[in-house]
This record gives structure tokens, C-alpha cells and sequence, in this order.
DNA sequence: ACAATATCGTTGAAAGTTCAAGTATTCCGG
DNA sequence: CCGGAATACTTGAACTTTCAACGATATTGT
């Protein structure tokens, strides 16, 4: 056994910390927007890029999903009038893919009780130093896992 | 908008850690164990319940699945025979799942590689003291989740 | 310039999750 | 103790994700 009992015994809190955060998020996103979180990321990723528009290859990286996953997301995606996309014109391989105006307005509307939540959950409940604490944590051990899949 | 600058930066990095240390526990477990890391934290739950069985009601709350997802679950890990159900005989409505030896067998041939990358992902990266602090962030939030969906 | 190789994205089928409905048992008010 | 409401779990269909295979364009080495 790898980690001893204290150890094993942090980890599980984190662990449960980490899925009750996610789960209270996509609860609250799906209950009051209708979108999923993942969705909604997808959106936000979009909506933060200059121009709102970016490629495939890209966004599928940040997300850590599979080509395919994001292909099948962003069909759905695009049913809903969120997204479009379109061959880019720099790549013949490449595909871009564009928030649309109904997509903007979508990503603003469910972030706001989203935000809301987020201010709830995460920056009511720590003190500042605390949670800069704990965003160092976890950006160091996301860097490790990152760097481990290569 | 509910957060500013900082706090929106902050909690960008918190996220983006927490799906990169999700993508990687999982895709470790299955591509080493064969195993999601869903499945696997429930033959972890059962393994550390007092005689491995714990109702599907409980079940389901600890791992805050529905109670169909649990079934459909139960009914895969039962295909591989790592966990068998039966009738309570306390409560006529309920089931009980239990882990059988070649679940715990399982249990523990997949818990090997997985808590070595938890090491060197989480422990590794760390002082104690920075991951206490963590630790007790998630905690807090954690709980202000659960909260938030009474 | 050409062939081999790698990258980009899509497709359809298999596997997993969610959702709405259904069966069985227990709990509770009167 | 009876009938309605709540709880526990299952089922099958709809939807999402994964997986393996494929077509198309770009890159590399010779």
C-alpha cells in the first residue's frame, strides 16, 4: 500500500470535497439553465476566446476530450444554435468552431446563478488566504497530472 | 456578474486543477486495471464498509448516484462477479450488495498503481502543511455543497 | 516531387448515464 | 387495521460518452 493511514484518510476528504462541488454544480446548471456543465464549460471557453472562436484541436485539449466526444458535443451544441462551425481556412484539416450571438447570451444567462453558487460554495466559505492556499494546491497537483500523461 | 477579476481567476485554476487530477486517476485506472474510476470508488466504498456490503440506498447516497444509475451499475460489476446482491431481510424492499473475494481481489490489484499516482500527483507535490490546508478548503466546500441541495 | 507518416476531424456502434414509469414493501394518519 | 403516501429498487428508452475505423489534408524524409 502506497499511502499510509492519515494519508488515505486526506485524500478521501479531498475526493468527496472535489465530487460534492462538481455534482452541486451541474445540479444547479442543469436544474436553472437546462445545460449540463460540461456544456456550459464548453460555452465559457469559447465565450473567454478572442473572437470567440476557436479550433477544434484546441478546445478538445483544454477540455481533455477525445476528438470524437467533442465532435458528438458540438453537434449538440450546434442543434441548440449555440456554436457553429466552419473549415478553417489556415488548416484544411482544421475545423473552427464560432459561439454564436444566442450562444453569448446562453453562457451569460446560466452563469449567473452559477457564479452565484461558485461565490456560495467556494469564496464565502474560505478566507482569502486559505483559498489562494488551496488554488496553489491544486494547480501544482493539476500540473502534475498533466505532465504525468506524457 | 458575481465575481470579480481575481476571484474568477482564482476559481478558473481551482477547476481546471481538478478536472486535469479527475482525467488522470481515470484514464490510469482503466488503462492499467481496465476499470473506470466510478466503478472503482465503489468497490473502494464496499471495501471499507464493516463486513463489505452496504444497502443500495446508501450506497447511492454516498456516492450521490441515482438510484438507477446505482442499479445499472450494481448489475455491470455483478457481470465481472466482483459483487453480488441479495434481499435485506431487515427492510423487504431493499438489496444488499456485497463485495465478493474476487471484487476485493480486484479492489486491491486496482488500488496498487492507482495510489501510486495519487502519491506522486498529491503527496508528492505538497508540503503537509499546504495539503492540510487544502484538504480542509475542499472540506468546507464540500460541505457547503451538500448543504446547498437540502 | 513522392511516398510514408502523422494530424484533424467525423462516423456509427457499443457502453454508460439519465429520465420517466412501474412494482413491491413499509410507514403513517385516522 | 385500512388506505394513502412515501420509500426502495428495477426497467427500458433516450441521450451521452467511448471506442475503433475511416476520409481528408498536412508534414517529413529521401
Amino acid at each position: 500500500m502506497s499511502l499510509n493511514r492519515s494519508e488515505l484518510r486526506s485524500w478521501l476528504m479531498l475526493m468527496t470535497g472535489v465530487q460534492s462541488l462538481l455534482d452541486a454544480l451541474d445540479r444547479q446548471l442543469r436544474d436553472d439553465a437546462g445545460i449540463s456543465h460540461d456544456d456550459y464549460r464548453i460555452l465559457g471557453s469559447l465565450y473567454r476566446s478572442p473572437n470567440r472562436v476557436k479550433r477544434m484541436r484546441d478546445l478538445a485539449r483544454e477540455m481533455s476530450y477525445s476528438p470524437s466526444r467533442l465532435t458528438h458535443a458540438a453537434t449538440r451544441l450546434e442543434s441548440h444554435g449555440w456554436v457553429s462551425r466552419s473549415k478553417s481556412n489556415s488548416d484544411g484539416r482544421g475545423v473552427e468552431v464560432h459561439l454564436t450571438d444566442l450562444g453569448v447570451a446562453k453562457a451569460r444567462e446560466a452563469s449567473e446563478g452559477h457564479l452565484e453558487l461558485v461565490r456560495q460554495l467556494v469564496f464565502d466559505t474560505q478566507d482569502p488566504d486559505q483559498l489562494d492556499a488551496a488554488v496553489v494546491a491544486l494547480a501544482r497537483i493539476g500540473e502534475a497530472a498533466e505532465t504525468s500523461r506524457a
